[in-house]
DNA sequence: AAGACAGTGGTGGTCTGACCACCAAAAAAT
DNA sequence: ATTTTTTGGTGGTCAGACCACCACTGTCTT
């Protein structure tokens, strides 16, 4: 028997006993933990009591679980945690021009951080998507947004721009369209020249244009 | 009996649904939640199951739970996540580096909307910021740009440069010491007038500052 | 009547043991 | 040698029990 006393959240000191057994036994990034029962004999603990841990910590995006496999210790830069953020702050509806801003806040700031960089600006990338414009003829805005922040190599950024882009997707299923030939083509062509001005006004006519269409849209079938 | 069956991550479902009932009850900050028993009634699923959602939420510092009353939606303070991450991450530093570039990123743009926005750049709260560097003779950096971001009034930006922020200061502990009267006041005089130019200028030699004096800092007791 | 006290019901915290679904590797059958 | 079956281990879930704690209530003392 021997039921633990609980001075303050036990799950807490498993927490961090795990932080110390991932340290000390040198788990590194993808490698497996010990199971759920081997833990709780470890710990003196019972396995529920883990498991709360393990779940916290899963949640966070810190250990990744396979049912019939085991834990392992995740790839940090998945950032879970933001997802479950945004699903509770985005309750209120009011949040929505909120989201759309944010989302241009990290669509801007990629667009100048290549603009300025010229190793950034002079990736093969771009030169690809312009032909695949000249073919095709037409491109997904998000597609070429997510080259741009990808460039940038901040993976957070991208993480978060990506739930936003999602969030909004839901909301209004518009987005997925393909967009002006000259407006893109017009910032690629200022982002690779350095021109980062240029850039952003072209930047700033798609997102009128996008913006828009997506009001004429909700004049047409309004749900609410 | 009749054990439910597992399709993929039950707890994480129960995460959603707690949203809703928060959202359909209309739970306000600092509300009670109905108890792990009734929450197991009404989902129809164990109460081991609920607990896990429970503890998910509370190291995300979204609910907080008090033996023998009840749980709570925070008032989000706490953020105790905050703590286990950088704990984590100790090991992955290279992401340091992503979450601190975020965090200016949204630093950036809202000096750069405030700038441009004269009935936000004549707010009456940059006086008495002002005020208050004359008087005390300095003041947190911290504060100073949350009371930007408030301005901006996208509560998703600050919301999300507020989890980015005690990351930081968890990660190394500066963050937290005043800094030199004339950059600020560069900074904020500014913005009043509009100079988004000189503004980012001021910010960027801040930013310069605190890294420098950072850098210094690990130099002096490198544990590593 | 006012305050101190013990009881009571509800809540979170934990443990146990059981069963299910799943997976990978070993064992058996072909 | 290849395919199939078995088996052991793993996470996922459940039910019921007990503990520690807290707010409330009704009683008892003064």
């Amino acid at each position: 028997m021997e039921i633990q006393k609980a001075p303050s959240k036990m799950y807490l000191d498993i927490v961090h006993e795990l932080r110390d057994i991932i340290k000390n036994e040198g788990i590194k990034t993808g490698g497996k933990l010990p199971s759920e029962r081997v833990l709780a004999e470890r710990l003196q603990v019972g396995r529920s009591t883990v498991r709360e841990a393990l779940r916290s910590l899963e949640l966070l995006g810190l250990i990744e679980t396979k049912r019939g496999e085991g834990t392992f210790l995740a790839d940090f830069q998945k950032h879970q945690f933001v997802e479950v953020l945004a699903d509770f702050i985005m309750q209120q509806p009011e949040s929505v021009d909120d989201v759309n801003e944010t989302r241009r806040i990290h669509e801007i700031s990629a667009i100048k951080a290549i603009s300025r960089n010229s190793s950034l600006r002079t990736l093969p990338v771009w030169e690809s998507l312009l032909a695949k414009i000249e073919h095709n003829g037409e491109i997904l805005r998000e597609d070429l947004i997510r080259e741009m922040i990808i460039a940038t190599e901040n993976r957070l950024s991208l993480k978060i721009w990506f739930l936003l882009k999602q969030y909004s997707m839901v909301r209004f299923d518009a987005m997925t369209h393909g967009v002006e030939n000259s407006l893109v083509k017009d910032m690629l062509q200022a982002v690779r020249s350095g021109n980062e001005i240029a850039a952003l006004a072209a930047y700033k006519k798609w997102i009128d244009v996008v913006e828009r269409e997506r009001r004429e849209k909700s004049n047409d079938s309004r749900h609410f």
